[in-house]
DNA sequence: ATCCTATCCTGGCTGC
DNA sequence: TGCAGCCAGGATAGGA
């Protein structure tokens, strides 16, 4: 599933053959993932150019120019199944085209999406569709001191929490419960019940992992996530807990257990992230 | 304030 | 082998 390294890697590849270049006409075969109407979608991105490509959160921004005036921009979303590519012209649909953009390069802009969830959709402002987002995992802004501060202000389950993008932004499944367990927390663990210490832990924990993701081009595991050069991403390789349901925890051996937290499917080693201290302490008096 | 459920989708899996 | 039914999963809306 597309998550900030995920996307991030996306961003990446994909700026320095779209920066710049001109959409010369495009396609839409499903208009619900240009918003509902192909006919309007297609009138404000034609003509259009790039003046930029970036990322926030699990978005996709690419800000538009039309004869030097600001065109808006296209914001998109992989969601679960999206796959962004640029190829040649004369390339041959996948079975899962969505939308696709020509290039003034002779080249064309492919959206394919087996599940249909993913956004390809163009805003007059970039804002308006990107919502209320908690601050990115990788700016200096993200600290022990403000998770702290943010986590003891809410009395919510670590795990819905940290998936919460107007909480904090980029996190998906994967990364959450890699990081809980890199930092030795339960995810069911109350947020106002953590300390200092343990959101130094977790602060550090997000920050490697993300950064580790990134630099193997995100995780690939079920067949969906590809980047744009079509390879696979490195980081399943380094899971500990995720999709490892009845294999030995690589820290002390114990059984990886899955549990559902919030309806999402959520992996954790019960002995390196057992309930609270607190918790404990209370049953062993 | 927080949690839960349904919705959107389809391929892949399970069970019979 | 065939087929019905279930499930994952991000975001969001609405209800408890």
């Amino acid at each position: 599933v597309p998550e900030l390294p995920e996307v991030e890697t996306v961003a990446r590849l994909l700026r320095p053959l779209l920066v710049g270049r001109r959409v010369t006409g495009g396609e839409v075969r499903w208009a619900r993932t240009v918003g509902g109407d192909a006919r309007r979608f297609l009138a404000a991105v034609r003509g259009a150019s790039v003046v930029a490509l970036s990322r926030r959160a699990k978005y996709l921004r690419l800000d538009l120019s039309r004869r030097g005036a600001d065109a808006g921009a296209v914001i998109g979303h992989l969601r679960m199944s999206g796959r962004l590519h640029v190829l040649p012209g004369d390339a041959p649909a996948g079975p899962h085209l969505r939308v696709k953009l020509e290039l003034d390069d002779g080249r064309a802009l492919h959206f394919d999406d087996v599940r249909k969830f993913g956004r390809l959709e163009h805003v007059a402002r970039a804002e308006e569709r990107l919502g209320e987002l908690g601050p990115e995992p990788l700016e200096p802004a993200f600290t022990a001191a403000w998770l702290h501060g943010a986590l003891r202000a809410r009395r919510r389950r670590l795990k819905p929490l940290l998936l919460d993008q107007s909480f904090l932004a980029g996190l998906g499944n994967i990364y959450v419960d890699e990081a809980l367990f890199a930092a030795g927390l339960n995810p069911l663990l109350p947020s106002d019940r953590v300390r200092l210490e343990q959101s130094e832990r977790l602060v550090a924990a997000i920050r490697s992992i993300l950064a580790r993701a990134i630099a193997r081009e995100g995780s690939s595991f079920d067949g969906f996530y590809r980047t744009p050069e079509g390879k696979a991403g490195g980081y399943q390789e380094e899971f500990r807990v995720y999709g490892r349901e009845g294999e030995p925890c690589r820290t002390c051996g114990e059984a990886i257990v899955r549990i559902v937290v919030g309806q999402r499917g959520t992996h954790l080693c019960p002995a390196c992230q057992p309930r609270g201290r607190g918790a404990r302490q209370r049953r062993s008096r």
